[in-house]
DNA sequence: CGGTATCCATTTGGATACTG
DNA sequence: CAGTATCCAAATGGATACCG
């Protein structure tokens, strides 16, 4: 229990840490992706994540291989071909990658459905609401 | 298993979108925090949560209620009150999330040590690298 | 093919000051 | 206490062009 509740309040600080890397979404596409299709080339991910640009892929890629979660081989030859794969740290993510993108895919359309009730809520209080600065002059 | 794949890998487009709101450590954070004490008073949750400003609890709450995730309840009191929990939806991400948190805990430490040893590898690298602009004159 | 380099618009987010 | 409003710096990320 003590442990157990280390681990999981003790430093928000690694949270933080690892969540700015593993938590935002391109990230988690790739390791969705290399995760569910073991080994892919560059292109093969830009096309399987979609409107991902060639720029951001570059920097997820070379973020998650610095984090030791992604592997990258390169074949000397023409044209250039290199490959990307999960290590086997990374391969441990996948579960609780897995796992959101499973709530994700359950839960989506809920989600949906509270913005337009929140929304119109909130244009209701809106033209209900006293107006503050602007009213017509005179 | 085709329920499942097409669960899985059938639209980044939901993904994207849910992951750009929970994705973010904020976001994860508050679930986390809320999850694990039930009821939070905001300025509980600023102190809980290491590092947020006013501006983006409250940008993070607004979304999470918004998103349906988060319940918000006013105390018509001087001071104010304002307490915060997990909807009966929210509830359900904390499994996630909770997996998330624990993989992190875990993990966190092979991450800082790959990132070293890739970094010293970067800095290699660069000094074994012909120098391309910068060159002593003569 | 698999990048890198550069430019630039938009977004993000902290600091600060003020309010009911 | 629990915000809102404003300002501004920094990070993000798309578009484009070029390179090995």
């Amino acid at each position: 229990m003590s442990l157990t509740d280390t681990s999981k309040s003790a430093n928000c600080l690694a949270m933080s840490d690892v969540l700015n890397r593993i938590g935002d979404k391109w990230s988690v596409m790739v390791v969705g992706m290399l995760g569910r299709n073991g080994t892919l080339r560059f292109n093969e991910l830009k096309r399987l994540i979609n409107g991902v640009s060639q720029r951001m892929l570059t920097l997820t890629l070379r973020n998650l291989e610095r984090d030791g979660l992604v592997s990258r081989t390169i074949y000397p030859e023409v044209p250039p071909r290199v490959e990307y794969s999960l290590t086997e740290m990374g391969k441990t993510l996948q579960e609780p990658i897995d796992a959101l993108w499973n709530w994700t895919a359950e839960h989506h359309m809920s989600i949906i459905d509270a913005r337009e009730i929140y929304d119109a809520r909130e244009n209701l209080a809106a033209a209900a609401e006293p107006r503050k600065i602007a009213y017509a002059r005179g």
